[in-house]
Parts: C-alpha cells; sequence; structure tokens
DNA sequence: ATACTTGCAAATGATTTGCCAGTGT
DNA sequence: ACACTGGCAAATCATTTGCAAGTAT
C-alpha cells in the first residue's frame, strides 16, 4: 500500500496524518521483516529519526486498528510489528534456533483446510505463526 | 502420570520434592485446562495453600525442565501450565471469544504433514497452540 | 550436616497510562 | 481554535533474580 493510500485510510477514520506515523508505517515498510515496537521507536538502526517509545506502542495500537499494521507473537521477546499487506506472508518460527521462515500467503492452505475439516476451527497464522522445528535443526539434533 | 512416579523423576536428577513443588503438580492435575503461575501461586481458587509466585515459577520451570509439565503461549495474558502428559491434546485458541478448544492428539496430523511437504518445517502446536476463529465466532460475525 | 529450596523484596522487560504541551486540520 | 497527538514520567503486568533463612536427604 502506498503511502498516500494509508494516508487516506486515517483521514477517513478522522485520525490524523502526524509525522510519528508517517515515520512508524516508513519504519515497517523499510524493515524487511516483523520489527518490535523497540527497534522502530530506536529508528531502525539510525535511518530514522529515534521517537518516543510510548507513542511508537500508540500509534503501531492505532495504525492496527485501522488495518495499516499487523503485529505477531513469536514466541518469546516482545511483540513484533509489520506493514498489513494484502497477501501477507505466513511465518513459521523455528523454537530452537529462532529462524524465522516466511512462506508465501497460500503454502499453508491445506493446513487450514485440515484443521477446519476436523473442528470446524479456522486458523489463521497471521497474529501467532506456527512454531515448531526447522529443516536445519531437526536434521542435525540440537545440543 | 502418578505422584510417585513424579517423584521417582526429580529423585532421578538429584532434585528434591518439596511441599511446594508436590503441591505445583496437584494444583496442575487439579486444573481441567492449563493455568498461569498466578493462579496456582493464588491456590487454585483455594483448593490449595497459596505459595510465593516467585517460587511457583522457579519450580515450574524446574518441573518442565525435567519432563513433568509443559508451558504454553495462549496469545495475550501469561503464560499457562498444564501438567506434561503421554499424548497431551492440542490446544486452538479462539481469538475473537477466547474459547480453548482442546482436540485429541494425532487431529492435527494432516495439518502437520501438510506443513512438512510444503516446508520442510516440523510444525508444533505443543507450546505456541493454533489460534483462529472458533466455529461459534465464524458464524455469527463478531462486533 | 550440606546443599537444594523457599520466601520476600527488589530488579527487569514489555507495554500502558496520565498529563500537559505541541500540532494537524 | 479545537481536538487529536506527542513526549516524558510513572504505573502495571509478567517474570526473573539476589539473598538470607528453611528443609529434604
Amino acid at each position: 500500500m502506498s503511502a498516500l493510500a494509508a494516508e487516506r485510510v486515517l483521514r477517513r477514520r478522522g485520525l490524523r496524518v502526524s509525522t510519528a506515523r508517517r515515520l512508524v508505517l516508513e519504519a515497517l515498510h523499510a524493515a524487511d521483516e516483523p520489527v518490535s515496537a523497540e527497534v522502530i521507536a530506536g529508528g531502525l538502526a539510525g535511518r530514522f529519526p529515534r521517537s518516543d517509545l510510548a507513542s511508537v506502542y500508540r500509534n503501531l495500537e492505532t495504525l492496527e486498528r485501522v488495518g495499516l499494521v499487523r503485529h505477531l507473537h513469536l514466541g518469546h521477546g516482545p511483540g513484533r510489528y509489520a506493514p498489513a499487506e494484502d497477501a501477507p506472508p505466513d511465518y513459521l518460527v523455528c523454537e530452537d534456533c529462532g529462524t524465522l521462515v516466511a512462506v508465501p500467503a497460500g503454502t499453508l492452505d491445506a493446513a487450514r483446510d485440515a484443521v477446519r475439516a476436523a473442528t470446524g476451527f479456522v486458523a489463521s497464522f497471521a497474529h501467532v505463526p506456527l512454531t515448531g522445528t526447522c529443516a536445519g535443526c531437526a536434521g542435525c539434533a540440537g545440543t
């Protein structure tokens, strides 16, 4: 989604397009994987002016509420945030090595169908990604 | 697993069978779904003597390390703990209503296979359960 | 008797909230 | 101008850690 479209979404809801919000969105788009509020506030390694952590949290929440951002819980550690996209990747997190594997949308459809058929439950991997053991760690038994 | 078997596991590791540990295990077995450390420390609604929260956390960690307890993250809120069993249920958490659905081990095997075939990733639903929308909430569109 | 354990308090990490000044519309 | 926002500090929630006293073996 373009920056302009994002601004339109905010305005449509009577929300303001502030510098801080623009920076949060830019930071999320500049990152190549979901990042923590702390990282965003810190200025993504200096590429952006740093802003207040509390404001970043408030803005992430606002942006998520209007559908511009999604946040996910990758096991332990702080929550991570990513821009909401049309076909966001599903994530798989390795519990051994922490590797985050993004798989294109659709890859897990079969799994979703199997779960739905068995339980009537519609699984979503958007908020809490699938965890397990990646191919690498499964192969060479960890310590 | 019987209380006696659990004690044997602890002794075999050179760990002590203390009152506090016995109480934590009893409380977990008395609960019918995973509970938080806070709830365990609080004495499971008065059915058990309350103990110190820090000790409960320490004991849960110890008991998990020796394989007597497992802990899972159910989206938001504190981590929850359950006794480790031979064939523990997989859990499905509804992100709308919070409902926790336990499905017998094996139910999600098809999903696991689909994920493995597509990505080489071995999914585990033990630590971070599958989240999504339960049949009820999927039906009557939420607010 | 000797280590492992506990309880209590204080520290930490993540996130939220109160409040007043700042700024977008 | 007015109400939404931002910054800063303090509060909260979950969990961890330090330490002296307690207890299982």
